[in-house]
DNA sequence: ATAGGTTTTGTCAAGCTTTTGTACAT
DNA sequence: ATGTACAAAAGCTTGACAAAACCTAT
């Protein structure tokens, strides 16, 4: 036979049906072929080749269009045993981001249902929900969103979010509070604190935005909590606060989360800082109450 | 399962064999049909509403006068479907008080559970949510709960009311965009509100809390909605808003909920008043925007 | 998202004989569709999106106009049925039950998608789902239901319980492992009471279906849970394994659920029976290894 | 039942862009 | 072999229109 079967275009060509020059648009414009050059340059094509012009010509004759049959074509053969089920964070993401651009409610919920049937929720919140959230916020200060958008958005992402905390005060784990300061609007971050922590089997009791210190300290007097957390995103929130807080600290194991968490008059009253990505602080917060005993 | 609305007069006509109008007249005469109507003001009928026109023309076959007929039909369904209330709703408040003032989520949310599987959302929110709530406000003013109790209990209703929610933004019924007004914090009796129109058949863009008058330009001018309800607990804030307001209803049907709701400079600007319990504004609602028709 | 993108509007609208300008009407003026964009701003249809179409055309003939038939056919794969009028359990079941009898599963999962959004996960589990599969198995007894019925339905429904239990070996609580015997092949119930534990803050260690003793001995031995459960519907399963059982009875604090559980021989050797639902038994295990103190 | 006005919906057109097979010059 | 060009086919958006179906009110 042809030696392993190495075709040059011409012989491509007359197997398959379609011009060299269609051929080589393919190759420029799909990807389609990435036949091997010989020494001279001329492009040799392996039986594989003849068989993927075969399944592109198919796809032609379905109907398709051409890029789309060649991203067919291509696909049959690299896919052929990883079916892509797995959905793509960043896709997930951009789809959120546009449905929620739109005002678009309901492909936003259907999008989040298919999600959460295929993922954890902390993957949930740290591959798409914070991810967006601070995409929103960055393209918030750049003019990019709207008030609306970004309240739009909120307003259902929290609805979400506290439908999966739902329950989340049950079980046996350690107990965490948590609450905005007094001012703090923002609850999202907390919330997807809350539920990270839930993850790990904390109970959580949530007060939510805008609690006063007074309401943080008689529920933590009731429920003996193995952590109290308050979350601001400025510092001027917790400045006039500081007496307070430092009596809390007394009491309570407390940690400060969210933009104002690093704040150096607390960390000397031994408030533990919060400053980031909701997820990996409850990580590190399991890490360091386990290690430092349970009760 | 049943219960919307997708046939318009012609359709259902031609199923029934009864002209349109015809139809038209049994409503307006004995109100015997009381279609939802697209935003356009089309009736728009359900499954349920070929039954029963069939039963009465059984009955006017029969030899009945039109309006026993008509009488003896909407009675037929009336105890169709007789939801037994096992649950004596004072009995659930109490507990659900008690459950909450011990800031005891779990049991909480279990009783919310064991309510929502015997009753409808309207009696959930009328005959239990609501009165809890404002009973606590109540004793929020004698001193009798601590605002920490308010906070929590709010914030696990919250959590409830936008779990029963989901998808409310689906559907065929008229729009409505409901929004707090800036500054305003108490979101559960909007919540309630769209609930009680959702299941009227409405379908619901939800803002929330503080939303700018600008946000809720923004959305109504892409939505067109039916309706824009905005809710506000005292008139302080809607005064210094009174230009903005009345400019958006020039452009939109406007309603104003909550406290403030009885706001003569408004009321003479075409806003509707709605200051009372949120499944009774809805009910007027309704049925103020069937007559009205659309526009 | 939706599948691929992989069909242009000349294409879709010859399979579907639906022309491309309708098609685009439809898109804008009912967001019937939502196909994917090329880089050039073409519109790329699934193979889903021609099903919808046909959904739509059906619902055309049977005399709806546009409007309906489109939200319609959106509601079939979205899901969210419109006015959510009650949860009340029965009706629930019974349209599960019809959803998964008629092998629709997209319906079934939208189905439980709202009713998560609305209960917590022990009601789903304990006023439908166990009811439902009793009810199931009751049907197939009596040559109600076809075995392929039977499948479909617990395939769905082991993926859905499977996905709420993400995550459940996390966290702090005590620790249980639960396997079936060896034969048994029923694993939903045994699920179910995972599910149901893990919502009261227990770890889990899952083998599934049909585990040998000698697994669940080496995996005991590994994790030193607090509890070990073991599952089988027949006395058949568990006489054959008696001095196996009594031995790891010796080792670990044992339980045995399901039809089989009531076994004399066992109970005598400290075997705890957890013959009932598999929420209650949660509770009953919860509340007497509380009792017992930790260890 | 009729009259007079509105909503809904399928279709079409104008003006412009993208896609794609083929052709030509280097 | 490569790169560029080109023209036909297919799409896109916006706006408009008219027939059919509905609405209210008399």
């Amino acid at each position: 036979m042809e030696g392993d079967g190495v075709l040059r275009i011409g012989e491509l060509s007359k197997r398959t049906g379609v011009s060299p020059e269609l051929l080589r648009a393919w190759e420029r414009r799909y990807g389609l072929l990435q036949p091997l050059r010989s020494s001279g340059g001329l492009r040799l094509y392996s039986p594989a080749d003849v068989e993927r012009v075969g399944v592109m010509r198919g796809h032609l004759a379905d109907g398709l269009a051409a890029a789309e049959a060649a991203a067919l074509a291509l696909r049959a053969d690299v896919g052929a045993a990883p079916p892509p089920v797995a959905l793509a964070p960043e896709a997930v993401r951009l789809e959120l981001a546009d449905a929620l651009d739109r005002f678009d409610e309901p492909r936003a919920q259907a999008l989040l249902d298919r999600v959460l049937a295929a993922v954890t929720v902390d993957t949930l919140l740290s591959e798409i929900v914070l991810p967006y959230l601070s995409e929103l916020g960055d393209r918030w200060e750049r003019g990019e969103a709207s008030v609306a958008q970004e309240h739009f958005a909120s307003s259902i992402i929290r609805g979400r979010l506290l439908g999966l905390a739902r329950g989340w005060g049950q079980g046996l784990g350690p107990t965490a509070v948590l609450a905005c300061l007094p001012g703090e609007q923002h609850d999202l971050g907390l919330i997807a604190f809350g539920l990270a922590l839930r993850a790990r089997g904390w109970r959580i009791v949530y007060l939510g935005a805008d609690s006063p210190v007074e309401t943080v300290e008689e529920i933590s007097a009731r429920h003996e909590p193995d952590l109290v957390v308050l979350s601001a995103t400025s510092d001027d929130l917790v400045a006039p606060l500081l007496p307070e807080l430092r009596a809390l600290a007394r009491r309570h194991r407390l940690a400060l989360a969210g933009g104002a968490a690093a704040n150096a008059d607390l960390e000397r009253a031994g408030v533990l800082a919060l400053p980031d990505d909701p997820v990996a602080e409850a990580d590190r917060v399991v890490a360091l109450l386990q290690d430092a005993g349970g009760e």
